[in-house]
DNA sequence: GTCTATACTGCGATAGAC
DNA sequence: GTCTATCGCAGTATAGAC
């Protein structure tokens, strides 16, 4: 991936997240990204692609994301650092997250990339004595995405209050 | 309002709704609603009256969502109907809420209109004893933002079970 | 640079309400 | 006979994909 390819999809990826796809112009992905318009098209065909290597991204970042719970042994850690996933973002990474959001509500997007979270989620709620461990999971997932949005949307501060509120609710 | 008017409105938030707002042309709405192009600007003045048209109507939706809510006086049942809020929403309504959510990561919409129902349940909780109220209440409202969230994209059924564990949960 | 899509305008015409 | 809601369609200007 070269420096101008790399940078073509930075901009796509700040510029769709803020005003939309429809919203945003090809012309203005060159121009703030430096390059000619007619390399976007060279990299990525036409403007869907683009919209399509973004969307590969965020597979393998969400992997990387929650790898580190995946592979916790300890449930109480697990649950810890669960509710600390949205505080964590880098700032730097908001914009990708907030497209990714976005997207969601979009006919084609891939739902339930965050399964085999909610299975670890089930099974520390399970392994700390909860019977309905499933559903206390899926709550807990609940709280998070809607914290994530807060966080997208309003900042982290909107949302700091709750975390330690959280942690103590569910760890005491 | 006339049948056009309100037929043109109807369109426009389907559309809107399904293939955002920039994704959505006049012509298109004038198609569907079986109106002529010129009506539409003839009721509305420009694309962006038919967006304002809709917001407002959000406004008022909410308010009249809410309201039965905000006039409860028993804290229990306060909660109860807030975490029912989801549930009770008629399936002809989902395209509405789907623009309205949407339209939430939009940086000029005006958020916050949910305030006076974290006050409510905010009072719910002080009321039944709970020493956090306010932390309470934002983490709850949280899980029903969550809920709608999760039932617009994936129906009632996909969350349903959630309901009677969480009513269980706060009320018990 | 080309070509298409799209927001928006203007106007003549019709049909129904009062 | 006037007013209002509507149609149908020609036309302009601009943005935007490629």
């Amino acid at each position: 991936m070269t420096d101008k390819k790399k940078q073509i999809l930075a901009v796509a990826l700040e510029l769709f997240a803020n005003d939309g796809f429809n919203g945003t112009s090809t012309s203005k992905i060159a121009k703030e990204a430096g390059v000619s318009e007619g390399l976007i098209f060279r990299h990525f065909e036409h403007k869907n692609g683009l919209l399509n290597a973004l969307v590969q991204q965020a597979v393998e970042r969400i992997r990387l994301l929650i790898e580190p719970i995946l592979i916790e042994t300890d449930p109480k850690k697990v649950i810890q650092k669960s509710i600390d996933l949205p505080f964590a973002l880098p700032e730097s990474e908001y914009p990708f997250w907030k497209l990714q959001f976005k997207l969601k509500w979009e006919n084609d997007y891939e739902q339930d990339k965050m399964r085999p979270f909610i299975e670890k989620l089930t099974w520390a709620f399970s392994n700390l004595g909860y019977i309905q461990a499933r559903k206390e999971a899926e709550v807990l997932n609940h709280i998070i995405e809607s914290i994530s949005i807060g966080i997208l949307r309003e900042g982290r501060k909107s949302q700091e209050g709750l975390k330690e509120f959280i942690l103590r609710k569910y760890l005491k």
